[in-house]
DNA sequence: AAGGACAGGGAAAAATTTTTCCCTGTCCCT
DNA sequence: AGGGACAGGGAAAAATTTTTCCCTGTCCTT
C-alpha cells in the first residue's frame, strides 16, 4: 500500500467529494453498480477496457469510504456482490449533476482544449472521429 | 507541455467534469474567483499554502478549458483580472453540491478511511488535531 | 541603486496514480 | 489431468500530476 508524503487536506468538502469520486474509473464503477452490475466478474466484462486489477482496487477504494459494501454468499466458489451504502446512495444524485454537466458542456470543453493545445491526444467517440 | 501518452476517453460526461474541476487546487481557485479575488497575485495571497507557479499552471488551465478567461487591463504594470465564462457560470452550482456532500459526508469518510488503513496520513482542520 | 510588487514560464524533481505482469487459491466441466 | 470461471493481491514499471527552484521582464518606492 502507498503511503502518503504530504498529508492530504480533506476538511473542505469539495476536496473530500473528488477524493471518492475522482479516481479514473470511479464513476464508471459505481455507475455498473447501479445498473445492477455486481459481480466482481461481471463488472470486468463490462469494463473490457480497464483491467481487472485496476477494477478491483478502486472497488477497494470504495468500500474502504463506505460508499459501496460487500456481500459474500456462502456459495461455492464464493459469490461476491457489491451494494450501495446509505451514504452511496447520496452520492448518486452527485454523479448525476456531474454527468449531466460535463454532457452538456463536453463539445465545448473539447473544443475549446483542442484550441490551446494542438498537441493533445483526445480520443473522441467513435461517431465522431474522423481518422 | 506534458505530452499524454496514453489517450483520454472524454465522452463521458462526468470524465469532462472531473478533468476540469478534479485538479488539486482548482476548486479553490474558482472559490476565490467567485469572491471576487481576481487578479493572480490576489490569488496567490489568499491561497498561501500553494506556490505561485501552481495556481498560475491551473489558472491557465481553467482558461483553456473555457472556463474562466482574463481580462488584461492596459495599465502599467498590466493589471490581470479572471472572470467566469458563461460556461463557467454553469460550473458554479455544480461545485456547490460537491461541497455540500462533501462537508456533509466528511466526517463518515474520513473515519471510514481511517478504520481501514492507519497507515493513511490525513490533515485535520486545526481544531481537531490532538497532537 | 536596491528592493518589492506585478505577471509569467522552463526544466527537472518528487509525489501520486495508474497500469502491467504474474501469482495464489477453489471449484466445475470435459 | 487440463482448462476455464471465480475472487484476490504483491511488486515493479509507467504515466501523470504536483511541486520546487529559479529565471524573464516592467514599474514604483525608498
Amino acid at each position: 500500500m502507498y503511503q502518503r508524503k504530504i498529508p492530504e487536506l480533506l476538511d473542505c468538502g469539495l476536496a473530500v467529494s473528488i477524493k471518492v469520486i475522482g479516481g479514473k474509473w470511479k464513476a464508471w464503477i459505481l455507475d455498473c453498480i447501479r445498473r445492477d452490475i455486481r459481480r466482481p466478474s461481471a463488472i470486468h466484462r463490462e469494463m473490457q477496457e480497464v483491467k481487472p486489477r485496476i477494477i478491483n482496487l478502486h472497488l477497494k477504494e470504495l468500500e474502504d469510504y463506505g460508499i459501496i459494501y460487500k456481500e459474500i454468499y456462502a456459495e461455492v466458489p464464493a459469490r461476491v456482490e457489491y451494494y450501495f451504502t446509505e451514504v452511496g446512495k447520496s452520492l448518486l444524485p452527485v454523479i448525476d449533476v456531474l454527468e449531466l454537466w460535463g454532457n452538456t458542456n463536453k463539445e465545448y470543453i473539447n473544443r475549446k482544449h483542442a484550441d490551446y493545445k494542438e498537441g493533445s491526444c483526445v480520443m473522441l467517440p467513435e461517431s465522431q472521429r474522423q481518422n
